[in-house]
DNA sequence: GCTTATTATGAATACTTGCTCACGTTCTAC
DNA sequence: GTAGAACGTGAGCAAGTATTCATAATAAGC
């Protein structure tokens, strides 16, 4: 961030053009989103954007800042509430918070993954794997009988990226093979009877 | 493909600008590939890519024709070796053939891979999965008592984006959370375990 | 009210890149 | 050998886009 907005109304012109980023985004695409747009849809000149932010991408870079913060405030709230159910229950607690966290946004979340390879989005699934592996390694202590893993951040690796990039696979495709229940029940397969394989006999 | 080479010399062209594509891709990223990059390693002038080629999307197209073949044979060659092991030794089997396909090129499939939007890239996975679902439609035949998927349209979309997005965010991450060994176990223990589920009592 | 700091503007700049086209070269057929 | 077809060339065009900067507007401090 170029200068440090202090007055208020600087500060809503940040936001507005956080905002009109992730719309831009979502509606043309990364590559087609320019700073002329940004700025038009923010309802401010191109001039603007130089002024807070040092080049497009520390701009894009703000807005995964704003979603990575989003995801970790909606783990930790969804979180608690699943420690107590067994671990097929909170496969699929989290793919539906994962859903509904994508939700509205399902068209920026999309575009934004289909550009990974920008360092920023990297981020998203590192947090998010921090937190996946909090709430496994907080649940294979409650039930250690039932699932002893010895390589948890290895076994969250894999279990997070075939999730996620399945997931997005499956919204991305023009028609797809199957209801979005269905795909959660094979996933939620897949997922919990891999976590829960190594129950001590 | 613009105009039909009916030389000798305009078919080494031809097979020249699409193997500099491919260096050129590997090398500077698919978006710092430019035609005049590409012409210059094939050693030949920018005019000649439009010779042959109406833009720069149809000689990547090419390209991409070119690895899908290439794919496909691959997997039917290793395909006959596999059907008579047990399922877990035919998904570790595949997973190294997938390994040692990657293997030399490496990095142009992990450039491609960070462009899975461009709908020539979902070619790539939509034959993968074709080949996969006749690999195991042919071990479930043999072994209906051990393995009887209802929905394996399903169950292979799942396994195959669930292996090749994990294997390639593996191969992209700055350092590696596993060895390469520990990483198809993990990945064998899952889609092996998924695969044998419904396992008919 | 006046001064100074902060903020906003948008035409102009600088640069990239896909692609063309008029011209030169090589091959083929007779 | 020569005409005509196929092929090759590369400077330059056209279109787009990130970024700057001189200028103007607005707010804050006194």
């Amino acid at each position: 961030m170029r200068r440090k907005p202090s007055q208020e109304r600087s500060r809503q012109v940040v936001e507005a053009l956080i905002e009109a980023t992730a719309q831009t985004i979502a509606q043309r695409g990364l590559a087609q989103t320019t700073t002329n747009h940004i700025a038009a849809r923010a309802g401010v000149s191109v001039g603007s954007v130089y002024q807070y932010f040092g080049n497009k991408e520390e701009l894009v870079g703000a807005l995964l800042d704003k979603l990575v913060n989003d995801l970790g405030q909606a783990v930790d709230r969804g979180l608690p509430l699943l420690l107590d159910a067994d671990l097929r229950t909170i496969v699929r607690g989290l793919l539906q918070a994962g859903f509904a966290f994508v939700g509205g946004n399902e068209k920026l979340y999309l575009e934004l993954a289909r550009n990974w390879d920008q360092l920023s989005t990297q981020r998203f699934l590192r947090t998010l794997e921090r937190h996946l592996q909090e709430v496994f390694r907080l649940y294979a202590l409650r039930h250690y009988r039932e699932m002893h893993i010895d390589n948890l951040p290895v076994a969250v690796f894999v279990v997070t990226n075939s999730m996620v990039f399945t997931i997005l696979q499956y919204l991305s495709l023009p028609q797809a093979p199957c209801t979005r229940e269905t795909l959660m029940d094979e996933l939620t397969e897949m997922a919990a009877g891999y976590l829960q394989r190594r129950a001590a006999p």
